[in-house]
Formats: C-alpha cells, sequence, structure tokens
RNA sequence: GCGCCCAUAGCUCAGCUGGAUAGAGCGCCGGACUUCGAAUCCGUAGGUCGCAGGUUCGAAUCCUGCUGGGCGUACCA
C-alpha cells in the first residue's frame, strides 16, 4: 500500500498548493504534513489523509478542505478521493494492484518479502553464549529464537550477516562441575551412563553445590582448581577438555534439534587474556587514566557515568577488557559493519560501557554496535530459580512438546496422513516454542506459561503451520484434478471482494515488514504480519469457495491467490525459525 | 541512594515515526462439520490504556512529576 502512498501525497499536497495559490494563501511545506493512515474500516477507503494540519492556513474547517480537496481531485486512473469527515479517503484501483502484487510475489519465487535494504552491510551477530557447566535452559532459548530469527531477517534484507557464538568454558563455574566429578564421578561417561552430556556435566554442578553445603573447604578447591587451570596443569586441562566436549557435544544436539547454528564459534579460553595490550595502549594515549588506588581506569563522566576499571590494580584484566579485545579481534576477523549482541537487558550498563569505550578507541564500526537486549523469562510462579529447581530445561521443554504434539496427531487420527508421526510433532512442536517466544517485543519481560505454550490453537506456531498446511491441502486437490497450480500471475478483475483485497495489501506489505523488523531488530513483526495473514486467509477460504467456484477461472484465480498467501507463510516461517509442513 | 526498563480486557500479548469507535489469543457464554482438513470459522460479554499535569486541532503513543514492579549500579563474569 505504501507504494501508493508517494504517488498520492503528491497529488493531494499539489492540489492544495492549487487550492493555495487561487486564494492568495501562504502554504509552508505541504508534503511533511501530510501523513497517509490506514482508515479504521476497510469501506472506509484504502488509505486516509487528515487535513487538520491545514484548516489554520486555510482558515476553514478540516471537514471542509478535505471536500474541496476530494472535489478536486475526484476519479483518476488510479483512484479515487472521497472526502469523510476531516479525511481525504483514497479508494485505489484495485485490478491492477491485484495483478501486481500477485506478479511481484511469483517473481520472488519462495522468498516474498526478502529485499535490499541492507545490501553490502556486514553484520555479525552473537547469541547464545552458553556455559560448558549445564545445559541450556529457557533464558537461551529465548535468546537462540531472537538470534537466529533477527540473523534470517537481516539475510532476508540484503545483509552479508555472520553467526557467532561465544562459549563461555572457562572461570571458576567449570571447575565446580569438573571438582565433583572427580570426586563422585567414578569414571561415569556420557556413553557409560547413557545421559545426554552437557546434562552430565550439569548434574555434577549440582552435585558440587550439594557437597559445598557439607565442606565449607569446596570453594577453596574450586579456586585452587582454577588456579591449576590457568598454570595449565596438565590433568586439569585434560579433563576440562574432556567435560567439555562432552557439553559442547550435548547443548550441540539441542541446537540441532531447534535449527540455531552458527557459522563461527569463539571460546572465552581463547580470548580471556585478549584487550590488555589495547588498554595499555589507550593509557599511554591518554584516552584511560591511572587511578591513586593502581587500577586503569576509564572516565565517563561525559555519559553521565561513573567511573570503570578496565586493569586490576596488579594489572590482571576484567571481564570488560576481554569483551574490548575479542570486539576488535572479530572485526579483524572479518570487518562488520556491524556486530549485534543477542544479550539480556540485565546487562544494558555493560554494553553501554563497552559500546563507549570502543568509541573512545577511535574505532569507527564503534558507532554500529548494537545491544539487541531481551527481557527476562518468567514463569507464572515467578522467575525462574536455580536453586529451588524452577529452572526449565531447554531439551525437557521441546521433547514435552514433541510428545504433546504427537498426542494431538494421534487422537486425530492422522499418522497415517502424515508421512512421519514423530518428525511432524517435532516439527509443529518448534513451531510452537519459536512462535510463543518470538510473539513478544524482544525489550519486555515475558511469562512463559506452559500450559498455554503448549497449545496448538489461537495465536500460536501450529495455526500458521494448519493454515499453509490447508493450502498445500488444496494444491494437491488441485493437482489431482489437472490443474496448473505453478502460480502464474493472475487477472486482477477475477479478484474483487474485500477478503481478495486485503490478503493482496497483506501481501504487498509483507516486505516493508520485513524490512522494518531488520531495521528495528524485532521478529515480532514478522509473526504478528504471519498470523494477520493466515487470519485473514482462513477466514477467506471458509466463506469462499475456492476449488469449488463454479466459475472456473475465479476458481483458478483463486487458487493463485492461496499459493502466493502459501509463497509468504513459508518464506515467513524460515524468517522465525519454524517448519513449514506440507501436511500435518 | 543513583541509573536504565516496564505498566493496555480476568490472563498472555499487539497497537509503526501522535490521527476517525484502542485490537488479537486464551478463558467464559452461544452458534457452524452429508460441503476445499473443525489443530478451523462466526457471534456475545469484557478497557478511566497505572495516577496527575503539560505540549497539540488531536495523546495509549511525545514531555514532566508521582505510584507500583523488574534489572543494574564490583579491582565478579
Amino acid at each position: 500500500m505504501a507504494d501508493w502512498n508517494q504517488e498520492w501525497i503528491d497529488k493531494i499536497a499539489q492540489t492544495l498548493r492549487e487550492t493555495a495559490r487561487e486564494k492568495n494563501i501562504e502554504l509552508g511545506d505541504v508534503e511533511s504534513r501530510l501523513k497517509g493512515g490506514k482508515p479504521p474500516k476497510a469501506d472506509m477507503g484504502d488509505i486516509a489523509f487528515p487535513l487538520f494540519p491545514f484548516a489554520k492556513e486555510f482558515r476553514s474547517a478540516p471537514p471542509q478542505l478535505a471536500a474541496e480537496v476530494a472535489g478536486r481531485i475526484g476519479t483518476t486512473p488510479l483512484g479515487r478521493a472521497q472526502a469523510m469527515g476531516p479525511y481525504v479517503n483514497i479508494f485505489l484501483e484495485r485490478d491492477q494492484i491485484v495483478s501486481d502484487t500477485l506478479k511481484s510475489v511469483l517473481e520472488k519465487g519462495g522468498n516474498w518479502g526478502h529485499n535490499e535494504s541492507l545490501s553490502g552491510r556486514k553484520i555479525m551477530i552473537e547469541f547464545s553464549s552458553p556455559n560448558t557447566n549445564k545445559p541450556l535452559h529457557l533464558g537461551h532459548l529465548r535468546n537462540d529464537a531472537l538470534g537466529e530469527s533477527s540473523a534470517r531477517i537481516l539475510k532476508a534484507n540484503g545483509a552479508d550477516v555472520q553467526k557467532v557464538i561465544l562459549v563461555n568454558d572457562r572461570g571458576v563455574h567449570i571447575c565446580k562441575s569438573m571438582l565433583a566429578y572427580r570426586k563422585f564421578g567414578r569414571g561415569e561417561t556420557p556413553e557409560s551412563s547413557g545421559i545426554k552430556g552437557d546434562r552430565l556435566v550439569g548434574d555434577y554442578y549440582v552435585k558440587f553445590a550439594q557437597w559445598a553445603k557439607e565442606d565449607p573447604s569446596a570453594e577453596a578447591q574450586a579456586q585452587e582448581m582454577l588456579l591449576k587451570w590457568e598454570a595449565e596443569d596438565k590433568d586439569v586441562r585434560d579433563l576440562w577438555k574432556t567435560m567439555n566436549k562432552w557439553t559442547l557435544e550435548g547443548i550441540g544436539k539441542t541446537y540441532e534439534k531447534t535449527n540455531i547454528s552458527f557459522d563461527k564459534y569463539y571460546y572465552e579460553s581463547r580470548l580471556y587474556k585478549m584487550g590488555r595490550d589495547i588498554i595499555l595502549k589507550g593509557l599511554e594515549e591518554g584516552v584511560f587514566y591511572k587511578a591513586e588506588d593502581g587500577s586503569t581506569r576509564v572516565d565517563m563522566s561525559e555519559i553521565g557515568l561513573d567511573t570503570k576499571v578496565l586493569l586490576r590494580s596488579d594489572g590482571t584484566s576484567v571481564y570488560i577488557t576481554q569483551d574490548i579485545g575479542t570486539a576488535i579481534s572479530r572485526h579483524g576477523d572479518w570487518p562488520f559493519d556491524q556486530l549485534i549482541y543477542v544479550v539480556g537487558s540485565e546487562q544494558d550498563y555493560h554494553f553501554q560501557v563497552l559500546f563507549y569505550i570502543l568509541k573512545k578507541l577511535g574505532f569507527d564500526w564503534a558507532e554500529s554496535l548494537y545491544h539487541l537486549s531481551y527481557g527476562m523469562v518468567n514463569l507464572p510462579e515467578g522467575k525462574m530459580k536455580s536453586r529451588e529447581g524452577t529452572v526449565v530445561d531447554a531439551d525437557d521443554l521441546v521433547a514435552n512438546l514433541s510428545e504433546l504434539a504427537l498426542e494431538e496427531i494421534k487422537s486425530k487420527g492422522r499418522e497415517e496422513e502424515v508421512d512421519d508421526a514423530q518428525a511432524t510433532a517435532d516439527a509443529v512442536s518448534l513451531a510452537a516454542l519459536h512462535y510463543y517466544l518470538l510473539q513478544v517485543s524482544p525489550k519486555k519481560d515475558m511469562i512463559f506459561n506452559p500450559k498455554e505454550s503448549l497449545s496448538f490453537n489461537g495465536n500460536t506456531g501450529p495455526y500458521l503451520q494448519y493454515m499453509a498446511a490447508r493450502i498445500c491441502s488444496m494444491e494437491r486437490k488441485a493437482k489431482d484434478m489437472g490443474w496448473d497450480t505453478t502460480l502464474t500471475g493472475v487477472d486482477g478483475t477475477l479478484l474483487g471482494n474485500d477478503e481478495e483485497w486485503e490478503l493482496t495489501n497483506i501481501l504487498a506489505d509483507f516486505p516493508r515488514t520485513v524490512e522494518q523488523a531488520g531495521r528495528d531488530h524485532n521478529p515480532s513483526l514478522v509473526a504478528a504480519a504471519l498470523y494477520n495473514g493466515a487470519k485473514v486467509f482462513s477466514r477467506y477460504y471458509h466463506d469462499n469457495p475456492i476449488l469449488n467456484n463454479e466459475n472456473p477461472a475465479v476458481a483458478k484465480a483463486r487458487l493463485q491467490l492461496s499459493l502466493a498467501v502459501l509463497q509468504m507463510l513459508k518464506s515467513g516461517f524460515e524468517l522465525i525459525n519454524i517448519p513449514f509442513l506440507a501436511k500435518m
């Protein structure tokens, strides 16, 4: 719709100026004050221009002015203008737009929505950031869903995207699992126990906590082990390698199951010493300063913040030092235009500081660093607490969803219909999970209601899948009847009803939605657009015979429209990481 | 204490850079399967958009203050 917006802005502006000239009225800038919107109801037109802003200059009431402008424009090849109260409403010429839109969808093939708005941009996006001492939990799932989806959306906008993961594989918490394993493990392995590697290591992390309650020396022992690790003690390093491998294999399976992937793995164990040289250089150049206590600091008073320690008095680095070094080294690896960090909002301050420092160091790319900050995932009972064992395990959740989806398939007697019931159930569970996590704006905290997330009705991922599957079903039926089901475009005059017009608009708007989702780093926009499309379509095909239409030409035209909607759904599913199913 | 974020139907969430009567889903109640798959569709009820000011022709949207909640505020990561 916005495509035609500008033409109307020009037209109305021109008309306003003409009118003003005749009345000897001085007009300021007109175009910037003309903003097209969508009328509240479809039968009120396609674009609405409020004329309030011009009332004063014309010294006439907005409705009067609207009537005058609409009267002068009247009917044009693009459509007609009609005054409705203080608004000039535009009724677009539908036939041509319908034909053009379907033709565009056809030409894009399976990539409807893709565009070139970020073409030529190199964007690196970091997400997930797992620890190697325990399995992924619900919080990671939101992070992964956001990261993966954002990456796909950016790619669809033409950007060159590199997905990156930073594995937190060092530190005391890692040593705690190792220590407990050494004490209680008796050589147990994922193979010998049949327990998934990340879970096994996580179990020992829990065991450590229990043991530490009884033995006050436990914490000190963990610290001691960390020192040995840093001194590259062979035994400790060997155990570390073994257990990290177990965890990463386990976590890798979770990624595989949830369709999450990375182009490059970074490991903290290899990066944690980075950044020190940069800080020392910055100190020489006067970007940083040496505090009285001997620590090296940055002064952030110019952005209203305090000071931040970058090197301790003993010269060793702190966490943010590593992040500074890592960012610089990554830019060396792959000179990005933008680096996006998908990290929870509890680290807002950290990134504010990090970005400020990189700017102070004079890196031009620091301007475009972006923290995709997202809110916490809470449970209906409150926060997830590891101490209280209320943390929702990622694998368990996905398995539960699959199980329920399988029951659903069985209860509907569709085991024979779908080729592989378990695979279908898995696909449905992913749709439920990812849609549930992505429908919420990233910034907001959200409540994860397990019961609701398991629902396959209403505003859910499976509902979207179902609509796509229904269209596929029609497509199969059409093929059986010997119809040509390739998307070939259509004569718009055959698709004239309001629902067809609405679907056309939804199709036409989709690329702009994808663009905005990329610009705002907000996959929920795509999710909402898909839901809207599916919902309007489901009403459409419920109320209007498509294949069964008595007029074969109309039947084929409607099928074409349905197939175009299917293209949008398929393309959108890819963007929010929900699997497409031809049958379910 | 200071800083950042959030507040919309009983619940979970939309509402784009301010525009006409604030929308979905769930739940409740009531309808629709001899008809393209009922994981569907349709309808009813449900709102002082946290409160109070301000800007504007016009505010859920922008500004200020307040209240309530969340998260930060390490020579932790």
